[in-house]
RNA sequence: GCCCCCGUAGCUCAGGGGAUAGAGCGCUACCCUCCGGAGGUAGAAGCGCAGGUUCGAAUCCUGCCGGGGGCACCA
């Protein structure tokens, strides 16, 4: 019996026990199922009785003795006590339960996908770290975040295309520049220039392949360092992205924006809309209108685009492109354009919130020796994704950035990754899946085959306690993706993974010594089979491997 | 001054109003004639402070304290 099934149980013996007169209310759109922490609590739990007791007007324990007794006359139903102040506390038939295994064996794959995002088009925007330097630790967690969030949209149904921002033009880049320049002539690094060893590399790269460079005035150089150092840049940070895992449908380049025209477009129709207005020989938008703090300049009174213009460009652009939902994730400093972002949505007509959501994550915060490490581009001290890799590898490092809430600052310990130490749950996890998949193959040489399946049989504490650890997985992604929040599924899989270690504890698959094959074997060898592809399925959303060896 | 995030065990972090607040690491004591001990069992140890809402608050609201990040015709 899945979560689901036992819901429209309890939907049905509400009705039945209104429908006998034992009290009136309106059954609950929503009724609330929890797995209880303490076994004594039985398979599930529900506080539907307490909820309706107000409206029903009688004490709750009143209540929950007639659902609890509508509920007995269900299917699959084996007990039902009413406990503390009114709670339901459900105990499903051993068969019914142990259904589970078979129903998740048979969806493999599937086990845990919705509906819930199906014929939406979600634009996922995330890292769109700047060409000036490698993909640093802050940009590397909304790289296995935003990649992990896109895995569990499309799990959800969503059409997702992942998308990059280039901005590959302005101030930063003009340093970014100047700095390969400097470097490449001998000169110190400019005043606002970039430091980091990188500079040096990337400026012996042009002069490599551009010979002559140095022969060209110094305006001209400069620009070919832009060019090339900015090309190189990229492609860097793009292939250790894709080394992480992580590869974008689409990148938009800022210039692009601007060379097809596609801001004067959106500025046009912002007119027509009235929320362009001309003051002080600038062009402004009157994002007041829909709750900014003050209304923002778009077009500069020397006449060059305000930053905001590509951006109302770009909005304007995914949603051309399709986008039903457009998502960009950013890090906590850029939290101050979400009133702006949001009045831009609403002065083109759409709902903020629901076709523009911004994601603000919290920093990374390095510590060594005890201390915080300050980290900057331009100070040339950054700790770099391909560092992070070389010490706990790609598996530890997405999991490690994945399994906190987003809104959580994030501590890092640079001494523990120098260690590259086994102190990080993914082992935990991930050893529980290997488990699994030498059970199952040391089951096959032992014979033992699914060809009997008798779900009554799994009838221990920690057989069921599995069983309905299980069934909660489609319920973690459904929630994982409304709340845009992947971390649950790894602390999902970390429960799991324990259930599964007391289970394999306390039951045994292949018998010990002589002892002859029983169903009791055949059927465990299915929830064995059945927590493997889960460990899979859940692993598979936060891009780590599932390996059947550690 | 205004805005956003955070404050939970020694450390790093979970916990969408429910029962005795959890995990990993660390600490103490245990468990392999048996499917991998990177595992399991038992134990010590905690919700920043003060009000409020509620049958019930770590969770929602207000104030305070502490930490981080923002408040450009910069990008």
């Amino acid at each position: 019996m899945t979560p689901d099934q036992l819901t429209s149980a309890l939907r049905a013996a509400v009705a039945s026990a209104v429908a006998t007169g034992a009290f009136s209310a309106e059954v609950p759109a929503e009724i609330v199922l929890e797995r209880p922490k303490n076994r004594e609590h039985g398979d599930y739990a529900s506080n539907v009785a307490l909820r309706l007791a107000k409206p029903a007007g009688k004490p709750p324990r009143e209540v929950a003795d007639a659902i609890a007794k509508a509920l007995l006359e269900q299917d699959g139903i084996a007990k039902v006590d009413v406990a503390g102040p009114g709670f339901l506390n459900i105990t499903v038939d051993a068969g019914s339960l142990g259904e589970l295994a078979r129903t998740i064996v048979e969806a493999g794959a599937g086990y845990g996908r919705t509906e819930q995002f199906a014929g939406q088009h979600i634009n996922l925007e995330f890292v769109s770290a700047n060409p000036t330097g490698p993909v640093h630790i802050g940009g590397v967690r909304w790289a296995a975040v935003g990649d992990s969030l896109a895995r569990i949209l499309q799990a959800n149904g969503a059409e997702v295309t992942r998308e990059y921002y280039f901005n590959d033009h302005g101030a930063q880049i003009d340093r970014f520049s100047r700095s390969l320049l400097a470097s490449a002539l001998g000169e110190p690094t400019p005043e606002d220039g970039y430091a980091g060893s990188y500079i040096g590399e990337i400026a012996q790269q042009v002069l490599a392949a551009e010979p002559d460079i140095l022969g060209l005035s110094r305006d001209e150089a400069q620009e070919r360092f832009r060019e090339a150092g900015v090309a190189l840049m990229f492609a860097e940070i793009k292939a250790s992205l894709h080394d992480f895992g992580v590869d974008f449908d689409v990148y938009t380049h800022e210039n692009s924006l601007y060379e097809s025209g596609a801001v004067g477009r959106a500025i046009d129709r912002l007119r027509a809309q009235g929320e362009i207005f001309e003051a002080d020989n600038a062009t402004w938008l009157r994002t007041t209108d829909y709750g900014d703090d003050k209304d923002r300049v778009v077009i500069k009174s020397d006449g060059e685009p305000a930053y905001i213009a590509g951006d109302l460009a770009y909005y304007l652009d995914k949603r051309e492109r399709g986008a039903d939902k457009v998502v960009i994730m950013l890090g906590a400093d850029h939290h101050g354009y979400v009133g702006r972002m949001m009045a831009m949505c609403a002065c083109f007509g759409d709902t903020p919130g629901e076709n523009l959501q911004l994601l603000i994550g919290q920093m990374v915060n390095l510590v060594k020796d005890g201390k915080p490490v300050r980290m900057g581009k331009r100070s040339g001290n950054i700790i770099t994704q391909d560092d992070l890799v070389d010490a706990v590898g790609v598996d530890a490092a997405r999991y490690s950035l994945t399994r906190s809430s987003a809104d959580s600052t994030l501590e890092i310990d640079l001494d523990l990754l120098v260690r590259a130490s086994n102190e990080n749950p993914v082992h935990y996890v991930q050893y529980a899946h290997a488990r699994t998949a030498q059970l199952i193959s040391h089951a096959g040489a032992a014979g033992i085959t699914r060809e009997v399946f008798s779900p009554e049989l799994l009838e221990l504490p920690s057989e069921t306690t599995l069983l309905t650890a299980l069934g909660d997985f489609p319920r973690v992604v459904a929630q994982a993706g409304q709340l845009n929040e992947p971390h649950r599924v790894a602390r999902y899989l970390e429960e799991l993974a324990g259930h599964f270690h007391r289970w394999y504890d306390s039951a045994r698959v292949v018998p010990v010594g002589d002892e002859p094959v029983t169903d009791t074997n055949r059927t465990r060898l299915w929830l064995a089979v059945a927590t493997r592809q889960v460990l899979a399925n859940g692993l598979q959303l936060l891009g780590v491997s599932a390996p059947d060896r550690k």
